[in-house]
DNA sequence: CCTGGCACTCTGTCCGTGCGAGTGCCAGAC
DNA sequence: GTCTGGCACTCGCACGGACAGAGTGCCAGG
């Protein structure tokens, strides 16, 4: 049907100029600005069938039309070709990645990149422990029956945990443990590690079995625990752009959830690596992010993501130009993370 | 002179009135609210040599007067008590700390904590590496020609860092390698680590030297280098309260000054343990937090501060309040970080 | 099925007015 | 000399009506 060829036409226009000039579109503009060949009492009859379908609205009886969550929707998933990055931001991303020291300032370069890009809220999550293989677990005695725990993935992440123990525990016995440990543990993904502890157990030699019970306990306490999982979150100045047009007074639960983490963490523990999904207004459960859309991706290299990340922007948001973006941004991460 | 005594009286009221409702207030509810003494009409007088002195301000020719940047800070340094804290007060901070696995922990809790408490944006620098000793140092060799330094120190901080060596390293150096350095280094305050590694190379055992000299020279890099101090921030959606009134068309910048962070790493970098540090409005030197006041504090239990925290909010804040619990929570810090 | 024209509706803006809050000053009281 | 009550004055702001502009829906004609 040439009809609803056009229409969908129509939306896409919509969409775009909407996005760009934050004005309600009517439909004499949308004559002027794109070559849809007719004129703008054929595309006042389109714009009437689109209202009635739910793709648009007016926010005022003789205002332009503003496209809904639904029109944002079809768009997303009709319209839009992935808008390739020009070769300047492909560079700026290397450009901007490469020379990391360790993970933290992997993720914290990737934030402010992947902010600096979208110009929207950019959010990244720590590799997740469950998926991480361990590379190496140090042991530490920082004190009369204490221990310090560290885990080193073969991410880069490193996680800590103090450890109580007997006070009578030979000085001698920490390297044995630590041998003990790393022999049974190492290269194991976290999310098995669990599996090990029974058998580990049982080869033990006596003397130690205690401390290995303890050690093994608060290791497999901390990978079980999902909400361990990290963010890290930058750009919220992007929040405030625009003279605070789009969230005028929805900025502070968005900011509040954004602190809060524990809802974004859950969006992101949905991604699929290579796959971007795009979540639109009320399409969240979440109240605060009623008004805002998320656009996220897994990265990593293998088969499973090792974590999530995306940005979080008002719906009327570029979604070809910011889908592009985290995809490429997740892409060279799951690289880089992968030879490191 | 009495005269200057209860003019000094009028700007208390005028701060606290001005900072309870952020209306401009006037002589008449002035002397309705507050035990003055006198009518409205000798008020005005002194209101007028206040303004005159540059203390007070009338934002329009018939408003009330609003205190300057100048009356805010004779109000806190002349005029107000530290507020004690309440009981109430005091069990949140205790129950909020306590129970913290990690460093990373006690700064997040630590952040949220503050936030909440002041109900202004919440700033927490980690403790500053120069000023820690090591704990214990690790090496593990995550590929051929690359070996992970991670560095604990006695604060609970951990460190990694890849460091590039020749490839013809033998799996066997790693263990000597780790025992040289946590011999060296062991206890050592990082400040003080760079006049160890001369000494350190010239009783190495010739095999070693070069992986000795690569290594550090990271561990020297990453210590020197004070811009790789972190920050903690928390409770940003404070800044969006009240309408927005308080940072209506500064907000953007203020957010962006404190993603920087470098910002307010210079400015925690002058802060003492135990004297709280207040910085009003134009006093900050940076451009965006001209509308600001900060108000900061080192912790540390012992002479020299571990690292400074603090909160950021309007010049219209509670000075009394916020000193009050940006004090206590860095002497709890303390104690925390003291005995872990 | 598209197009041009037309009447209609609604919002945002501008302007003028009135009100209220607050001040500054002055003359008189303590 | 200092404080007080009174009074005239100045603005800012909120309210309300008029106006212009944008955009629509509908209808008749191509």
């Amino acid at each position: 049907m040439a009809h609803d060829e056009r229409r969908l036409e129509v939306l896409r226009a919509i969409v775009q100029d909407f996005v760009s000039t934050n004005d309600p579109v009517g439909s004499k503009a949308l004559a002027e600005r794109h070559d849809l060949g007719v004129s703008p009492a054929t595309i006042r009859n389109d714009m009437a069938v689109l209202e009635e379908q739910g793709y648009i609205t007016q926010p005022h009886t003789s205002a332009g039309r503003v496209p809904t969550d639904k029109g944002y929707r079809l768009f997303v998933d009709r319209l839009s070709a992935v808008k390739p990055l020009s070769s300047a931001e492909r560079r700026a991303i290397e450009r901007f990645l490469d020379g990391a020291v360790d993970l933290h300032d992997v993720l914290g370069r990737t934030v402010r990149l992947l902010a600096q890009l979208t110009r929207q809220v950019a959010v990244v999550q720590y590799p997740t422990l469950s998926r991480s293989a361990v590379r190496h677990l140090e042991v530490v005695q920082v004190a009369v029956g204490r221990l310090l725990l560290v885990l080193i993935t073969d991410t880069g992440r490193v996680e800590q945990r103090v450890v109580d123990c007997p006070p009578d525990v030979d000085a001698a016995a920490v390297p044995e443990l630590r041998a003990l440990l790393n022999s049974a543990f190492a290269g194991v993904k976290l999310g098995e590690a669990g599996d090990k502890v029974p058998g580990l157990l049982e080869t033990a030699p006596p003397h130690l079995r205690g401390l290995v019970a303890a050690v093994s306990a608060t290791l497999v306490e901390t990978l079980v625990e999902p909400s361990e999982d990290r963010l890290v979150i930058g750009g919220t100045a992007n929040l405030a752009r625009g003279a605070g047009t789009d969230f005028s007074g929805t900025l502070r639960p968005l900011l509040e959830a954004l602190e809060e983490q524990v809802v974004v963490l859950r969006l992101m523990s949905e991604v699929d690596a290579g796959t971007v999904l795009v979540r639109i207004g009320e399409e969240n459960a979440h109240e605060a992010l009623t008004g805002a859309s998320l656009v996220t991706v897994g990265y990593g290299s293998g088969d499973r993501a090792l974590g999530g990340l995306g940005v979080v922007g008002p719906t009327r948001m570029d979604y070809p130009g910011n889908m592009a973006a985290v995809r490429a941004v997740a892409r060279y991460v799951g690289h880089l993370l992968a030879e490191s």
